[in-house]
DNA sequence: CGCTGACCCTGACGGC
DNA sequence: TGCCGTCAGGGTCAGC
């Protein structure tokens, strides 16, 4: 589920219910995930107080007095916040109960998300090799033209190469080479300077519409609020196998690149 | 070093 | 109804 917009969907969805709130006890009713929860990391947080909830790439960084906790939603993961006790369903795996009631609670039926507590975010193996976000200054047409040249990929899965640059999934980068007319299969290195500057814009503009709209529901998304996003609506190209193009009524197309569904159409994309 | 494919896991869905 | 194959928004890792 998660991609850039939904992580920072939840983060602003959750930033007026944790920060600045104390957590009283941290309970793990599965530590299957991506990489097993620390059977130390309930005992270290307890009494600890959230003071900052950041995000980079697709991590969620609760920055707390006893370290920071990195929070990943993988595929299929959700946070959510609990203003009063509620029964756990299947695969509510963790729960953070804070001082004076409320609950954080992860969702991920397909354990592909992490839960994990470092005192050193910034040198953390998973953290430390990962390119520019999307909408920050650093990522901008010259940076990736530059991390382009040589690079025999598709320029699809370049985008979503996380030391390329971060937060750009499956879906998005389906909805940025569409919105820039860019065939997903060119490979990266074949791509014209002047071409960089529409792509690093829509891959910006599509990011930015998506956090506006709360993100993209395809299943069982929601924001902290619980609430699902909306940005599905908007999707010109993902899943429209077979539909006509918004822009030039050419069936859209669909194949596989590096394991993962690619959408566009072949008349406006090259 | 760059790149490909296997793999981690559960659930929903369509075909038979 | 039930079984089976396929697919799903993430990422790491081994091997060439």
């Amino acid at each position: 589920m998660p991609e850039l917009p939904e992580v920072e969907t939840t983060r602003r969805g959750l930033t007026p219910y944790v920060v600045g709130r104390t957590i009283e006890r941290v309970e793990v009713r599965e530590p299957r995930l991506r990489w097993p929860v620390a059977t130390a990391l309930p005992r270290a947080l307890a009494g600890a107080r959230i003071g900052t909830l950041e995000r980079r790439a697709k991590y969620l960084l609760f920055g707390t007095d006893a370290g920071t906790l990195l929070v990943h939603l993988g595929m299929s993961g959700s946070l959510r916040y609990l203003p009063a006790p509620q029964e756990p369903a299947p695969h509510d795996h963790v729960d953070v109960h804070f001082a004076g009631g409320g609950t954080l609670r992860l969702n991920d039926p397909r354990r592909f998300g992490s839960v994990l507590l470092t005192r050193t975010p910034r040198t953390h193996p998973l953290l430390e090799h990962l390119g520019p976000e999307p909408l920050g200054e650093a990522f901008d047409a010259d940076y990736l033209y530059r991390a382009s040249r040589n690079r025999r990929v598709a320029i699809k899965q370049h985008l979503m190469n996380g030391r390329v640059v971060v937060g750009v999934g499956n879906i998005y980068a389906s909805e940025a080479l569409f919105r820039a007319r860019i065939h997903p299969e060119r490979m990266a290195g074949r791509i014209a300077r002047a071409r960089f500057e529409p792509l690093v814009e829509a891959v910006r503009d599509v990011l930015r519409d998506a956090i506006e709209e709360g993100g993209t529901t395809l299943r069982n998304f929601v924001g902290g609020d619980g609430e699902p996003g909306y940005f599905r609506a908007s999707l010109r190209v993902y899943e429209r196998a077979g539909l006509p193009c918004l822009d030039c009524g050419a069936p859209i197309a669909r194949r596989v690149l590096g394991q993962r569904a690619t959408y566009y159409c072949p008349r406006c994309q090259r």
